[in-house]
DNA sequence: AAATTCTCCTGAAGGC
DNA sequence: TGCCTTCAGGAGAATT
């Protein structure tokens, strides 16, 4: 699915196509996402140039002149470059059609969202109540120690909470706390303000770490996008229940936390 | 306020 | 081979 790793890498990969480029034209396929695709958005956007393309938490912000239209993938979404306007498959929900080429949001589970908004996009609903970016340096284990004194839910629910830090997801939510050696089920006000330094650490070195292998997938934008990408390779605990730790053996477990899967070593993980 | 539960949707996986 | 059931998952909304 993707995560921040993957957006950024989305990001980085679609803006070269279509900054400066004006809209030509919209298809939406598919309004019903997440939240409806705005009626009219094509009147809207027709005629607009995309003068930047930038991610916040998981969300991409695709600014025009006039607005910005904020892109979310869900669990399922992706987004490709086509070289031009191409026949759809069932789940090509939306299209933003340039005069080169054409940009298309495919997301066979539809948790995906298109919205548009006419203010500044860091006011809008969806963004204005999100915590730092993970990778900037404002957010560090000092942040993590503020944010988590009130806090008795597990310290996963703390770093998977966007209020705290955006765009941390599962995957690396798990993968970080076993590289810094924390319990996942563990209460956010019981963790030493030494240990969230090694989580916040932990946290921007698996997420660079991700984003560097995403940078070798780059090239390869048609790939399916269920399944995870190369930086599964990397992955230590996430998926691995019932695999020997990679630390020291013992068999690693899976246990919902937060209705979500969780997977850690209970000996390396305290 | 914090914590928990519900909700959207469908491909994949498991059971028989 | 095929049908049926279950489940995962991001994150806002509703509820406790």
């Amino acid at each position: 699915m993707p995560e921040l790793p993957e957006v950024e890498t989305t990001c980085r990969g679609i803006a070269p196509h279509i900054l400066g480029r004006e809209i030509r034209a919209v298809v939406i396929r598919q309004p019903k996402l997440r939240w409806p695709i705005p009626d009219g958005l094509d009147s809207e956007l027709k005629g607009l140039k995309t003068l930047s393309l930038e991610r916040r938490a998981k969300y991409l912000l695709l600014q025009t002149e006039s607005g910005t239209l904020i892109l979310h993938l869900g669990m399922s979404g992706s987004l490709r470059i086509l070289p031009r306007e191409t026949a759809a498959t069932p789940h090509d929900h939306f299209d933003l059609v340039y005069a080169g080429c054409c940009l298309r949001l495919r997301d066979p589970r539809r948790f995906g969202a298109v919205l548009w908004t006419t203010a500044a996009p860091e006011e809008h609903p969806l963004i204005r109540n999100l915590g730092p970016e993970p990778l900037t340096s404002e957010f560090n284990g000092e942040w993590l120690y503020q944010h988590s004194r009130n806090k008795s839910a597990p310290v996963k629910n703390l770093i998977m909470n966007g209020k705290v830090v955006a765009g941390v997801g599962n995957i690396y939510a798990n993968e970080s706390l076993f590289l810094s050696g924390i319990d996942p089920r563990r209460a956010g006000n019981r963790i030493s303000k030494g240990r969230y330094q090694r989580l916040a650490h932990q946290i921007k070195s698996v997420l660079n770490a991700a984003i560097s292998q995403g940078g070798t997938t780059l090239r390869d934008f048609k790939r399916d996008d269920g399944r995870p990408g190369y930086f599964s390779q990397a992955l230590q605990v996430y998926g691995k229940e019932g695999h020997p730790c990679p630390g020291c053996g013992r068999t690693i477990r899976r246990q919902m936390i937060g209705q979500r899967s969780s997977f850690f070593c209970s000996r390396c993980q305290t």
